[in-house]
DNA sequence: TATAAATGTCAGTGACTACTGACATTTTGT
DNA sequence: ACAAAATGTCAGTAGTCACTGACATTTATA
């Protein structure tokens, strides 16, 4: 978090990034951004030309698009515990790094970020494929019961989804539960279910 | 939603709705919330003075704010999938009527919005209470058993909580899968893992 | 039909805001 | 130390938008 040897570009996208997500697009104004970063809004023109092109100069910047298959290809045990541990905590990880830009995709309307969504949403559909054919060859191995895997898959994930959008922003309508201990008890749930 | 017999207010409250919902409360101008309701600006000004009052006379007006206790206090049988299904569609069917609400609350921030986001959080926490409480008893009659009860029932309502942010608006991330079917497999899935 | 209440029209105001140009100042690389 | 690049200052423009006042028109009601 330090800014100072930032370049000037670095900053702004930064300052817009933070204010954007908390305020919205429209809730801003260049100037406040160019403040929050320490620079002048003439910088800010001068890098971006506008507004527009600042929040989107920010997406391409601060969007992790790394590949979950190669992720997990090496990764799997077939422990179902330990799978699910990692498929968990790697959800949870890249969502939080993404945090920033899914508030933002969730206050603006599709009009205003061209493919923005299309992006932030690549990564659950990724996954949702990667748990069910998980799901699957675990059934083949047997070491799991599984009626609908997919269903299943899109449990698991929904249950966590669901966890990281009460953990976002302030909004927490739950205080007091913590993430880990929640990791933990989906997992057990699900060892329990699955269990042949 | 028959407009036409409805008073000049609340044609204005239910644009209103609508439109911020759709478009956060920065994106739409009275103007356009005027227009949508087939009245004059003007109009709008004269019922309800600022843009401010406007949404919050709209909160006001469209929360559902029933109490969840009673409703379940009678209708629960001690039958899990069958309570579970209760509790499932409760759940959704009051997120649901309060789909616009929530949507606002998650685009604007608090300062906009006072005691917003604490009216939206009401549900979720005292269902959270009411299927904590219901996990014990049952686990006292002995027909489940539960190791950590908040933490199972934060899990169940997390599902479905993801399940339902997942269908709001238009960004749905995982198409192709309906609603219905995925809580009966969030049913499965929980009577599979608590079963003695 | 007479009267009051609700709504429309229209022109306008003041505040805000994205964005620009001219010119001065600072920072950086060599 | 010097030139070039980056940044700041400041005044200003054009557009938008919440909101108002004066007056006309419609609608409801008795």
């Amino acid at each position: 978090m330090d800014n100072s040897k930032m370049g000037s570009g670095d900053k702004l996208l930064l300052a817009a990034l933070h204010l954007i997500a908390e305020k919205g697009y429209n809730g801003v104004t260049t100037l406040e951004i160019a403040t929050a970063a320490g620079l002048s809004e003439k910088t800010l023109f001068r890098h971006f030309g506008t507004k527009q092109k600042l929040l989107e100069a920010a997406f391409d910047r601060y969007h992790y698009a790394e590949e979950m298959k190669k992720l997990f290809a090496e990764k799997l045990v077939w422990d179902l515990e330990k799978d699910l541990l990692l498929v968990s905590t790697t959800y949870h990880e890249i969502m939080n790094r993404n945090r920033k830009m899914i508030q933002i995709s969730l206050k603006e309307d599709e009009g205003q970020l061209p493919g923005f969504r299309a992006r932030t949403q690549k990564h659950p559909q990724q996954l949702l494929e990667i748990l069910t054919n998980y799901f699957i060859e675990m059934s083949h191995k047997g070491k799991i019961v599984t009626s609908n895997p997919e269903l299943q898959a899109f449990s698991f994930i929904m249950m966590h989804f669901g966890a990281f959008m009460n953990d976002l922003d302030q909004h927490k309508s739950y205080p007091g539960i913590g993430l880990t201990p929640f990791v933990q008890e989906s997992i057990q749930l699900f060892a329990r279910a699955l269990r042949p």
